[in-house]
DNA sequence: ACTTTTTATTAGCCACCTCTAAATATGCCT
DNA sequence: AGGCATATTTAGAGGTGGCTAATAAAAAGT
């Protein structure tokens, strides 16, 4: 059994993969100096988790990502458990399943996963990896980078920070709603998109963060 | 925030209070060795959590109970809810409680009990601590030391051994029961009851883990 | 190419929680 | 009371995971 410190390592590396991480980003990720991620690092390639080579980058070895796949896997039951039972608000599930994934069994995360009748989707349309770490092949683009004036559907958004999560509902930027990029501002990056009836600016940042269906109907 | 090392200790000088624990008992409990005891106590010593009269014994200070209930307090919340929601063989509840207890945010710890309905009693009885502690006056007995040849109704059944809470199931000593006290063997402590249509031996270390309404209508 | 800045690693420290072995206190028995 | 068993504490050590300060490597700028 992997510690809470090893399990979070773990899947930051992931989630900052697949290209060899940087000490640096790794470290701010998870709040901590970066040499504490060095010798975490340094660790985790004793175990076998990890490929290290000095200087350059940290990138998980087959062993490390399953294990990282089944932080993620329990992390977005519990989000998609909790959004189902309990009446949170959607931007408070990722903390709350962020401290309890640490603590699911294998029993409880099967008895989870049954109950909601084996989900493929959390409430933010992430996938969520198969018992064994399987994750559907990615065909969906990100909506700072999706064909303009063509209508696709929103698949998925970004939970990790509440208030950004928040302004994405108030805008009705979630998933299953349909929008259409209209324009790239070429100098700032900002991105301009219609959803509904509306016309509203995004910045390319958080429209880094969105994912798009690839082709849509109408 | 305390520790989930520090959250156990108090937890369990909770259970085995409120005389004082001697340090063996506690290090048992926690199957830890009497040393690493020793060293925790006096740690939560100096942080107002214990009192400890070296080679008597550690009780908690009104801090350390507020602290320790508040732990109770998730365990069963959590027990009910999981009870409630998923399908889980109830000598489960227990260990899955134990280990998400430590993860439990203040604001889920609402949430929950407010799905709930703010439940007074976990499903194996115990009553639900308030969330600033408080306990309902315990007007209980030990089914080991009920009067003979009366009905009273179960109350509680321990849920610390998932064997011994699947026996006690199994022969339908589980709340709400009705039960009468047939005879104790003065000699080794063994127990005769009538339950339903149905008479039969119990332990003596288990009737003193079962409690019993102190008064019944029939 | 050389210097400066940025990034990464090492060295050395600390807190927490555990352990075993040794020392000490308590309590029981004769 | 003296001696022995049991319980408890101390001493000393180890692993984990964090930190700061100092050093070293890589990248960027001139």
């Amino acid at each position: 059994m992997d510690s809470v410190a090893v399990e979070n390592y773990l899947k930051s590396i992931w989630q900052l993969g697949p290209n060899d991480v940087a000490t640096l980003d790794l470290a701010q990720h998870l709040d901590v100096a970066p040499a504490s991620a060095t010798k975490m690092i340094q660790r985790l390639t004793e175990k076998g988790l990890v490929n290290h080579i000095p200087y350059r980058g940290a990138s998980l070895t087959s062993e490390g990502e399953r294990r990282a796949l089944s932080v993620v896997r329990r992390h977005r039951l519990l989000e998609t458990f909790l959004a189902q039972t309990l009446d949170l608000g959607s931007e408070q599930l990722h903390d709350e399943a962020e401290r309890l994934e640490h603590a699911l069994s294998n029993d409880l995360e099967k008895a989870i996963s049954n109950y909601l009748g084996n989900p493929e989707r959390d409430p933010h349309g992430h996938p969520i990896p198969g018992p064994n770490g399987e994750l559907p092949v990615d065909t969906e683009l990100l909506l700072s980078e999706c064909p303009l004036n063509k209508y696709v559907t929103i698949t998925q958004v970004p939970d990790r920070n509440a208030e950004m999560l928040t302004w994405l509902e108030q805008n009705e930027i979630v998933p299953g709603n349909q929008v259409k990029l209209v324009s790239k501002d070429s100098f700032d990056g900002g991105l301009t998109i219609e959803l509904g009836e509306r016309t509203m600016q995004i910045a390319e940042s958080v429209a880094k963060l969105v994912y798009v269906s690839k082709e849509d109907e109408i």
